[in-house]
DNA sequence: GCCTGATTGAACACTTGTGTTCAGTTTCAG
DNA sequence: CTGAAACTGAACACAAGTGTTCAATCAGGC
């Protein structure tokens, strides 16, 4: 957290590729060291604990993505626009960077802040979406619509990860079932989810 | 596999538990025994490793209750009511059986029979709905359809067992989401979804 | 060029797990 | 009763990880 300086910093984007391509369970403070380019001494007076250590990679992961997707919703409007740009957005960027997919595929059950993102990502559309009548389930359901999504989310990010699907494929079918499970018609989804997808802009 | 006897069984039976409340990386020979309430060199001599264990304990699940959600559909031919009603066995099961649930969720993305149980209770029905005009989806879309449905519910059990819905309300919303995903009219989505669900039949 | 804080890496004492062996029981079918 | 098979549990020898300490070295700012 609160900035970091350029030790840290290594030590952060080792554990991020170790815990993308291990699992938490599989990573040791050695491993980490030689990851990091730095001795094992310098990783005990770094950070707390590996707990502490994930917890931080997790949250900067969450916020850093939840930003950028945020960024490149300023000039959408439509509720089911940006919905259908948001699943793909996430569905693209673990194609572009398969250790964030493989990270967020592992965790985003789990973690706290992974999830936060998801359904804070979500919400505020949903209920939008539902009150201006483009979206037609009970508001009873917003629990269960918003598990719809992140875990198809997942499961796509999966399909992309393991080379079933290519992401413009997989993610423009996710969008689009998740809109027709939604209520939009099956042309309207179609046609939101194969629109041109913007470039996930940077935080500068 | 090939008929346990009782101390295996009691191995067996205890390492589902374990797996389910903890995780593979979390469970260690000693915990196994005791668990089973049988000493330490009686687990070495009854399996052959940790791995071989987990395998032999997820593909009987995943037999199981493939065995017992085929028996269930013998009498249904409507492949839109066979995935309403598979859709929502697994989430009442999960809910009757929490450690069943846990070990469900924890493991049905990582490992194959699992996956595989999933996906072969589906895609017969998937197909045939298809070709029948009852699921209007591209025949390329399969796999993405398969991996929504699944995803769905396995994050459908996960909101069962935190205790954010009930199974009944997770189960309908889920089937109902997912079958309007699949062109199905949300009128009869509804009513598919929320049909009296049968007891899941033993094996006899 | 010197000072100071950060980094190094080896050594330490621990803890927890593994897999094996084996003499002493139980158990129960014949 | 009586074997044979299975189970027990303690004792081994390892392996791998943890977290700490500390003298030596490095590197950058003043």
């Amino acid at each position: 957290m609160e900035s970091l300086n350029p030790t840290q910093r290594r030590i952060h984007q080792a554990a991020f590729r170790l815990f993308a391509e291990r699992g938490t369970s599989q990573v040791n403070i050695l491993d980490l060291a030689q990851e990091a380019g730095v001795a094992r001494g310098t990783v005990y007076s770094n950070i707390d604990s590996m707990e502490s250590l994930f917890e931080a990679v997790a949250s900067h992961l969450a916020k850093e993505m939840h930003e950028r997707v945020n960024k490149s919703f300023n000039s959408l409007s439509d509720p089911a626009q940006r919905l259908a740009n948001g699943i793909r957005l996430f569905i693209r960027r673990a194609h572009e960077d398969s250790q964030w997919g493989a990270f967020i595929h592992k965790f985003a059950m789990s973690n706290a802040s992974l999830r936060e993102m998801f359904s804070s990502q979500a919400t505020t559309d949903l209920l939008s979406g539902l009150s201006s009548g483009r979206y037609t389930f009970e508001k009873e359901q917003l629990l269960s619509v918003l598990t719809l999504i992140s875990s198809s989310v997942l499961g796509s990010i999966f399909l992309v990860l393991e080379g079933h699907r290519t992401w413009r494929e997989s993610g423009s079918d996710t969008a689009e079932l998740v809109l027709r499970a939604l209520g939009v018609s099956p042309e309207e989804a179609r046609a939101l989810a194969t629109t041109e997808l913007p470039v996930l802009p940077s935080l500068d």
